[in-house]
DNA sequence: CTTAGCACTCGTGACCAAAGAGTGCTAATA
DNA sequence: TATTAGCACTCTTTGGTCACGAGTGCTAAG
């Protein structure tokens, strides 16, 4: 039912619709196909394409187009990979090399996507559970207020200001660091109300308890939020499938609270890159677009994911290796940051 | 040569087009204008509105549209401010007063800004002249690796990870912060790569002299890029004048590269908030923009800038309040943040 | 100085016809 | 039996014309 010639003419009209963004009829792709097979074979040939779904037209006298079983026969058995030009892999791995703060190479690593591919980048952080602490440090700001910097285990470094209802002096903010700071090294955060409730209320006295609670609390909370980047916006007016403003202007408002959705589309725990076509989206509005996950691992576990969505009409074969390798070097970076070679 | 007739004539036509975004012609504006005053005489005022350069016509049988000289004598003279209300006031406070790190307040601040006004929003944090370091840490993450964590006077968190070429141990590094925190509190930090030359070789080795001072180097680069955050990205296709994808791609594009022109258009010192119209603009890109900057203080000295960018048909009377709002909420709450009150 | 009246301009939308691209079907061909 | 040429048909696109409406500028009257 799909023998080679079914799955050549499918793959070049794919190939000429992902290029052009026109239907594509079957005169041109017979000019375009090297083969010595006339448009009246084709013709036939798109019609049994378009009969078993792969393919769809507009209207009656355009050009056919892929639909979305159409797509996703062509990236899981046709698709010819186009791996990225040395120079540009170097760039990566150069950006990555410069040891940033975790975030900030999370950050490079989508920036880099999204100027390759053209489309829409997200990222998101790893979560509260996925995270353990290294360090925390508390700096005084004031006699009331405290600074608490709290560097987790991939690298990534939060910060939060609490305010305290009596004053503490500078040495008890030093004991308090020292007590912290051994109690809770290499603790989840999930348990670090529980661990510190333990840690204090052994040392400190009820007052600070209280605090530190709270503020631990405030700061988990605030962890959780902006979890998400974006980058690349300007590369969505770029396709021509967003140039109907309100087309466009859905997008972007669907981009802008990447949480609602995001959560839904991404298989964590996969290892390669997933590619979720058109309809099999849940969310509706990005029906219309596909998008690209993959997952970066800390210590062999997938701690985060990068994400790329555009039209559905999209470069699989330049984007599929560019996910691939943006999320292995970013694994890397991650991991040259989390472990210490040996501590002395 | 601008009675007040001419001027309550001015007046309605920008507010109505503003309103509209559609050309303002003759009978709909007397209708609107409850004066008894007729469509003939209206229209007498208009040609010589028009040719004293205050209005347009984008072509003959049109009614009038504002040129950028009658918003300017608009936002000079006529305009009259439309306050927030207490609840959303009341929000922004909120937000502000949950004490972040700075960074995320300025964040904050203009996210609060995009949503209420609806048009796009910047934010410029203090470059490296403007802040000095209130504390530095350093965190060992293997035996040749470090995190320098710099808290900068204003709040800000920076950090920075540094690789060292031979191993220095738990001690040294724990020396080597008592002597950096002992040297740098409230040094600019423009003057640290000096003065950190300066406190390392009386105390330190050779080596970690070279390596510091290359870290602080590169540190001080870091955090020069990225100054400049984006917020309200989806509100600009919500604008009729942007719905020629061409035209809202090309703000965009340049939207992406703020640093180039941002600094060129703000005037930083001013205290207030400042309007610069279209032409008005040096950069060609957004010359049928208006932007909208105000800077924040910390200390009394103006540190950082906040822009809001939109089209000339602009809700002035909405958008000064609120800017003038967010800028000196942030001012404030970064003042907080910046003066402790005593150190015990 | 104001206003009513009027001729004029120009963009908009409707309507229509021709063009063009592409299809499906049929019949001829290898 | 598979392929292909030919052809009628469909449907969008494009261009042109025309009437309409909104708005203007001018003139003359109030």
């Amino acid at each position: 039912m799909m023998d080679r010639r079914k799955e050549q003419i499918l793959q070049a009209i794919i190939e000429d619709y992902i290029a052009t963004a026109e239907p594509v009829g079957s005169r041109t792709l017979a000019r375009k196909m090297r083969i010595g097979i006339s448009p009246a074979t084709i013709r036939n040939e798109m019609a049994d394409l378009c009969e078993e779904g792969y393919l769809e037209q507009p209207h009656t006298s355009a050009g056919r187009i892929p639909s979305d079983k159409g797509y996703r026969y062509y990236v899981d058995s046709l698709l010819s990979l186009d791996q990225p030009g040395a120079e540009e892999l170097e760039r990566l791995a150069e950006e990555l090399r410069r040891r940033h703060e975790a975030r900030r190479l999370v950050q490079l690593a989508i920036q880099w996507l999204a100027q390759l591919s053209s489309y829409v980048t997200l990222a998101v952080l790893p979560g509260v559970s996925q995270v353990t602490v290294r360090r925390i440090d508390l700096l005084p700001l004031g006699d009331v207020r405290l600074l608490l910097i709290v560097v987790t285990d991939p690298g990534f470094v939060d910060s939060v200001v609490l305010d305290l209802k009596i004053p503490v002096d500078r040495r008890e903010i030093m004991r308090l660091r020292e007590i912290l700071n051994r109690q809770l090294q290499g603790a989840g955060l999930s348990d670090l109300g529980r661990t510190i409730r333990q840690a204090i209320r052994d040392e400190m006295n009820q007052y600070l308890y209280d605090q530190m609670v709270e503020a631990v609390r405030q700061a988990l909370l605030e962890s959780d939020e902006d979890r998400v980047f974006v980058e690349g916006w300007p590369n969505l007016l770029r396709q021509p499938e967003f140039r109907q403003p309100e087309r466009a202007a859905r997008l972007l408002e669907v981009l802008n609270r990447p949480g609602e959705w995001l959560a839904q589309e991404t298989s964590p725990g996969e290892q390669q890159v997933t590619v979720t076509i058109g309809r099999e989206n849940r969310e509706v509005v990005i029906q219309d677009c596909t998008v690209v996950a993959a997952t970066y691992c800390v210590g062999g576990r997938p701690v985060g994911t990068i994400t790329l969505i555009g039209p559905t009409r999209m470069k699989y074969g330049r984007v599929l290796p560019l996910m691939q390798q943006a999320a292995s070097e970013l694994s890397q970076a991650l991991e040259d940051l989390s472990r210490p070679l040996r501590m002395l």
